[in-house]
DNA sequence: CTGTATCCCATGAGATACTG
DNA sequence: CAGTATCTCATGGGATACAG
């Protein structure tokens, strides 16, 4: 891990300051409706298109299309074109995509921890 | 901290069934455009209304109140009235907010570590 | 099988003005 | 000071149909 137990103040320094828009846009990235899921989905091992899909409902086509396009822009997923027929694509994450895929389970796991939490703090918010 | 060295089974389970759900509200937390920013300013220390504004620019007044009242609503801030002239209110993070700003920094750090590989797998993706 | 092209609408969020 | 109320517009993303 590259920022394993980094201190405190640099971590407040990076996120104040020019840090703020690389965040967001990791956020931007991470934070749209199915990243996560496809990142998950493939985890380590090399998938196709449809069967992504299928792991991945209920996306629609257009969306794990778009996804995975942006996603292969940051360099997260490479996509290996078979020139077979029928056609045959396949998917894997990349270095940096496992990278990721790390993070996005430190993420669910708060999610997981907190869910009921939050659920119950929602409820005694929106009471009478 | 709840998931330290979770396996990777057991947290690929997590994501693949009912967790995805959560995980997709707890990326709708933080995958707006502000909360993120507040909970970094606010960070341990309490913070009045407009000082938060100020730290949080160029964010309006609309988003600032609308970000802590749906972070207020998850129990992840709280919101102090003091009862003087003129009024005055803090705002501070709960221990929810606080394990949630850890998360925030992980991400945070891999945010600072991945964005100029990412930049540059965009250049060449987007090369003519 | 693996996509792209359209159409369409709900939502997120900025600008601005007003209130206790 | 600490908000709320409107208005407005860009965008994200679903449904559907078509294409290589």
């Amino acid at each position: 891990m590259a920022h394993p137990t980094t201190s405190i103040s640099e971590q407040e320094l990076v996120l104040c300051g020019q840090g703020r828009e690389l965040v967001r846009d990791v956020l931007e990235r991470i934070g749209d409706k199915w990243s996560v899921v496809v990142i998950c989905q493939l985890g380590h091992t090399t998938k196709r298109f449809n069967e992504l899909r299928r792991l991945s409902e209920p996306i629609t086509q257009r969306m794990l299309s778009a996804t995975l396009r942006s996603m292969e822009r940051d360099g997260l997923v490479t996509r290996t074109l078979h020139d077979t027929k029928p056609l045959r694509v396949d998917y894997a994450l990349t270095p940096r995509g496992l990278s990721l895929l790390a993070v996005a389970r430190h993420l669910a796991g708060w999610a997981v921890d907190n869910a009921a939490g939050i659920q119950e703090s929602r409820e005694v918010f929106d009471a009478p």
